[in-house]
DNA sequence: CGGGGTGGTAAGTAAGTACTTACTTTGCAG
DNA sequence: CTGCAAAGTAAGTACTTACTTACCACCCCG
């Protein structure tokens, strides 16, 4: 008991059971669903293996509710809210520019969120395939509509709002997978992220060729 | 050579070696370093456990191999070539679209080599990180130099080349995540390679948005 | 006081796991 | 034909893995 300061004495149920999805969260994040053993996260939560199988059946079950856990964590972001006045305004930059800033923002601030997706896509777990099929696909029909609406209005170009979404996701998402997998250091791009959010918004609404200012 | 099927009968050690190679590419990006044994492999190749560890040593020797091939096969992907007369030409739209094709290309081709590499980045493999600081990195000083070449002949506005490479990698990498991991039945966007790098280019160099036409 | 539900564990178990050993087969140079 | 090195294997070994079983200790309610 008490193995150290890291966990005293004796939990409430729920309690230890949220510690122990706390602690599973970090290591799957790390290391993926196969490269984490119930061990370990039984000894990060200072408990026995036991303990683990008591509040969760099985190993795939414990990730299960991890996953699940952490989209509904993530459905918090909401794109139709976060955006609401500046669409209201049509002002594109402000919707463009405040959705980059904040996706980058929880990325940045929850980084095990993209480790736990991206090994989950690539194990092939259903509930990666749900978190996009679900908060992916509704990024792009918001959007998307918006856009053609704009279009309509003939503030945008005729293209395929589809595209477009593409385009700007990517540099959204790559930006953070740079700062939180390949390039921690920020070596190639050392930028905030309001500063990040406003070039990709500037880039995608104008480009990076120059106006020919003379006639 | 027996190359045909499965496998046959007896082989040369270094056409075993390549077979045995080949299978394990497939099953490590399927499945990621430690999602794939040793055994799996060997019933791939249609041999015994033992012959794997009779031409690879350890389970991760086999692993450096595998990246390390694939790192060099995918140096073929020079974009100082596969760009040069654009580049010459000072034809930015040229530029950006063929490098953006070539990747486009590279990833639809071989879809193993992102998988493996995320695999692999996910599990803080060194060859992941040395190759990120190889290839991407001649990639942005590259792209970099020539954009800073083209904002000094006035072509490109001021702003750092740095972003606009990470906006455009953004675009064309991300693209292709989707294809092979998100989306590979691509329903929420549905375009040819030639199509999706003349639209990323377009964004980047023109942007979205209406061009005032009338004063 | 006592008993039962709850938080907790030590010590399993059966099925893997990477890797080895001791051995057999096969092609082929001399 | 012969011998021998290289290709190949069956059957281990030592250890890890997810998951179980049987039991303990505490504390609250009566």
């Amino acid at each position: 008991m008490t193995v150290e300061g890291v966990t005293s004495a004796r939990m409430a149920g729920e309690e230890r059971r949220l510690q122990i999805l706390s602690v599973a969260v970090s290591l799957f994040s790390e290391r993926g669903f196969r490269g984490t053993t119930t061990k370990e996260i039984a000894q990060a939560a200072g408990v026995s293996e036991a303990m683990v199988f008591r509040h969760f059946a099985t190993k795939e079950e414990l990730y299960a509710a991890i996953l699940d856990h952490k989209a509904c964590a993530s459905g918090k972001f909401e794109p139709a809210e976060m955006a609401a006045d500046a669409i209201k305004r049509k002002d594109d930059r402000a919707v463009f520019e405040s959705l980059a800033l904040g996706a980058l923002n929880h990325h940045e601030k929850d980084p095990e969120f993209q480790r736990l997706l991206l090994h989950s896509a690539l194990e092939k777990h259903e509930l990666a395939q749900m978190f996009f099929d679900e908060f992916v696909r509704r990024v792009y029909e918001f959007l998307g509509s918006y856009i053609r609406e704009r279009q309509r209005e003939g503030a945008l170009i005729e293209i395929d709002p589809a595209i477009v979404v593409r385009s700007f996701i990517g540099m959204v998402m790559h930006h953070s997978l740079n700062n939180n997998l390949w390039d921690p250091k920020r070596r190639l791009l050392n930028i905030s992220n309001e500063s990040a959010a406003k070039h990709f918004t500037n880039i995608l609404l104008n480009g990076i060729t120059a106006k020919t200012t003379n006639s």
